[in-house]
DNA sequence: GGACACGGTTGACATGGATCAACCCCCAAA
DNA sequence: TTTGGGGGTTGATCCATGTCAACCGTGTCC
């Protein structure tokens, strides 16, 4: 018996749903599971979300219950203080996790906006907790993920707290850079999918410093910028100039 | 038969080291055990160290095995960066833990220093893990404290990537205040246990502009100063500068 | 008790990045 | 084709904080 249209579209959605056939899998949570563990973590990540570019995925305040894995796409994490200032905290691409934040009051603490088009996983996360205590290994793979957010947390406040303007915007460039390739992109060519006035709040730095940054860049033959498109012609330039602070 | 000399000791040594007769178990990892839970955290935290004033509890690149919570005492946490910068990421005190950053390499990202004589339980981690695969309460409370973490540090990005001096400074005393009173010392009357120096790295500043805005503060009648002890004599005050970002 | 060292304070000056403003570029919609 | 708007670039100026330097206070070791 043929099957009907309508089952072949939900299988094939569900195909395309499972992190089994992720190329993103030896990125995100799934890292390290077997076939078996992978299943049954497929088992509770049964909605999948577009979010158009300027839409919100969550925002400050909402009640948490899920995380989600970002499949494909970009986003941009950003707090609000009660003063109107605001910062953007992070910006995530696919493979990485969102809302990691909001298991600590059971309320997102921050924004999270898509840049681009975008596709999430929702994963509930009461039942990534239960299965975390089945599954040693994706116990101890999620530990490692919140790990690394606090790490990246602590290099991100080294940026704040003790680099130059330059300097911020060149270790911006080659972490995108480094991060494009893990994705098997370009290393060295990418659109931004962020304004100047993003970048500037995500380095502490107004707008105008980081477009002046970028024509400086351009000038000492280390980039090429045509508004969002950036060619990275000079690695090793830019990393002496993130770590050679003494100008 | 009455115990000897040497057993009495051995068992005073396990019952002061016990979560449950812990004071700081409310702030702690045991948070929302039960007394039978509770039991047999206790059973894998059965190494207790002191650290004199001065002297590591782990260093940046050493191997990471256990996490360490602060029985007593005051510690900072910095990162070195490989052209010698380095920055204070965190100050930490009785009840918080101290290592979280070593899940995500397995080695040690930061270095945890005692600004006085501390003393910290070890939790071997992967024992913990063992443990929160059966304690339901275990693993969301271990997860709540990592995600704090995640939250704090974007608190400190905030503070690193929008606010002024005056403001990063009042910001600083305010959270202090606010963590001495939830252990119930005084919110109002304080010994800082670090320099200038360090509260300067830490807020992105150099001691000159640390000990400038306390002059000023002083000035103002927000607080009173001498070295290393602080009064402070007007919250509502702190609280206004730290927020009342157009001057 | 004197001297030294370390941390802290204060002043004078330099400067990197913020601010304010003009203008340009690109694209979309009329 | 024109118009409008958002994002980006660039210049002139200002100011908060860094830098450099002198000096002070406190505690410690001879």
């Amino acid at each position: 018996m043929p099957l009907s249209p309508v089952y072949k579209e939900i299988s094939i959605a569900v195909i395309k749903t499972a992190c089994s056939n992720c190329n993103l899998r030896e990125l995100c949570l799934p890292f390290g599971l077997s076939e078996e563990e992978m299943a049954r973590l497929d088992e509770l990540i049964n909605v999948r979300k577009r979010i158009k570019r300027g839409e919100h995925l969550y925002r400050a305040g909402q009640s948490f219950e899920s995380i989600y894995a970002i499949r494909s796409g970009f986003f941009k994490t950003d707090v609000l203080l009660e003063d109107g200032r605001d910062q953007v905290t992070g910006f995530q691409m696919a493979g990485e996790l969102l809302g990691l934040d909001g298991i600590s009051t059971e309320h997102h603490s921050c924004n999270a906006v898509a840049l681009e088009d975008s596709e999430v996983c929702h994963i509930p996360f009461s039942r990534l907790e239960n299965l975390s205590r089945e599954i040693q290994a994706l116990q101890h793979h999620f530990h490692k993920v919140m790990s690394r957010e606090i790490v990246r947390d602590h290099g991100v406040m080294m940026l704040l707290g003790t680099m130059r303007a330059e300097e911020r915007l060149a270790a911006f460039l080659l972490n995108l850079s480094q991060r494009f390739t893990a994705r098997g992109f370009s290393h060295a060519e990418f659109n931004l999918r962020m304004t100047r006035e993003e970048i500037g709040s995500y380095l502490g730095l107004k707008l105008e410093t980081v477009s002046r940054a970028f024509s400086r860049f351009q000038e000492e033959g280390l980039i090429a910028v045509q508004q969002k498109h950036i060619r990275i012609l000079d690695i090793p330039g830019l990393k002496q100039i993130m770590s050679h602070h003494n100008h």
